[in-house]
DNA sequence: CCATTGGCTTGTCAAGTGAACAGTTCGCTG
DNA sequence: CAGCGAACTGTTCACTTGACAAGCCAATGG
């Protein structure tokens, strides 16, 4: 009998994929998409540059596929959370997905820091990620967090929306400022649970 | 009578000084530290790239100016505006803090795409940002907005900071992916003044 | 068992990058 | 008005960047 090969061409493939992608999301995320090298997300993922090229055509094209990992994280993360969540108060409901997002926002900073990176220019970057993640949340956030959060006034969305993002995301973006600078480690499930907590009285008390 | 000058030495001097310090913001702002190019933002001040590095000795060196420069124009902004209110209650003088830092944040989007770009890492620049410019703006947060705002618990303070000042800039910094997104420009004056009643409404009711 | 495939490695390239420096202009001072 | 020195320019240097081409070798399938 022949030796089974310790692992498959298609799980390799797999795995590696899978590590330059992470490793991307996370360089991306530190350095802006300008500041990350390929060379340096090589080396994060264990392997070298020319294999960057050769899974993704171009650097661009892996920040796609960085950006669909994370946002496909978010959209599992909010689902499950409020799919398992038998509670009809709207508001309650609300205050529910706000304390969720706040979490996940923690747990992946990287969403945040992706998106400030590229929503502050007009490149295609920022008009595939607006088109292709965004827009769906976004219309899900009218949906549901519209009337207990903006009072139902759709002319306040958009702020309510910007809002909610900015301050459920900032503190833990900028988590090695905020260290420094007040001395709270916002990387503590206290913190965390707090700053949740916080935000939703705010937007739906 | 021999003809004087058009400009002065020292006029000229500080002009250009002035000129690359603006143009390196904008960059810096846009791109981040290390996405922007001493080329570039010389071209941006119509200079060329050595002239640079005559006037401030390193890209650092000039990354340090462009945040004095702003940090500088946020502290005299809001302290005119909070300086010429001779209201003395404080939930009013908190709200009017609030909006006057809305205000700030709309005109000058670059002080928030700053912060995020440095407040990431552990780098020396985030350190001298939070020591020299950050740790001044927070004190004062807690002094003047702390007691209407985190309802006078002090383990809230940091929260309540963030939240304050992502909920109050995000919605400007990512301005261009605010227009796709939702429709909404959020550099209309109409649109400045919604975003910063409703933090101010959520933050000091 | 061997030819082939395809994931992967290595080497190379043109286009930048920040810094440094020699050369040029011109306002100011003596 | 001479000439010093500060403001500015153009170029060079050592290095990094993303992309690509050629070759390597283990898994595959006949």
């Amino acid at each position: 009998m022949a030796n089974a090969p310790a692992t498959t061409r298609a799980q390799q493939r797999a795995d590696t994929r899978e590590r330059i992608v992470e490793a991307a999301l996370e360089a991306f995320a530190e350095k802006g998409f300008r500041g990350a090298s390929t060379r340096d997300i090589a080396q994060r993922a264990g392997t070298n540059q020319g294999l960057i090229t050769y899974h993704f055509r171009s650097k661009d094209d892996l920040w796609q596929a960085a950006a669909d990992r994370i946002f496909g994280m978010l959209q599992k993360s909010l689902g499950e959370r409020l799919g398992s969540l038998d509670v009809r108060d709207p508001r309650e409901r609300a205050r529910e997905a706000i304390r969720a997002y706040v979490r996940f926002a923690a747990a992946h900073p990287e969403l945040f820091r992706l998106m400030v990176d590229e929503g502050k220019n007009s490149e295609d970057r920022m008009k595939w990620l607006v088109d292709t993640h965004l827009k769906p949340r976004f219309d899900e956030f009218a949906r549901a967090g519209g009337s207990p959060i903006s009072g139902s006034n759709p002319s306040l969305l958009p702020h309510a929306y910007y809002v909610m993002a900015g301050a459920g995301s900032l503190i833990f973006a900028v988590a090695p400022e905020c260290r420094r600078l007040t001395g709270l480690d916002p990387t503590t499930e206290a913190a965390i649970e707090a700053h949740a907590n916080f935000v939703a009285d705010l937007l739906a008390p």
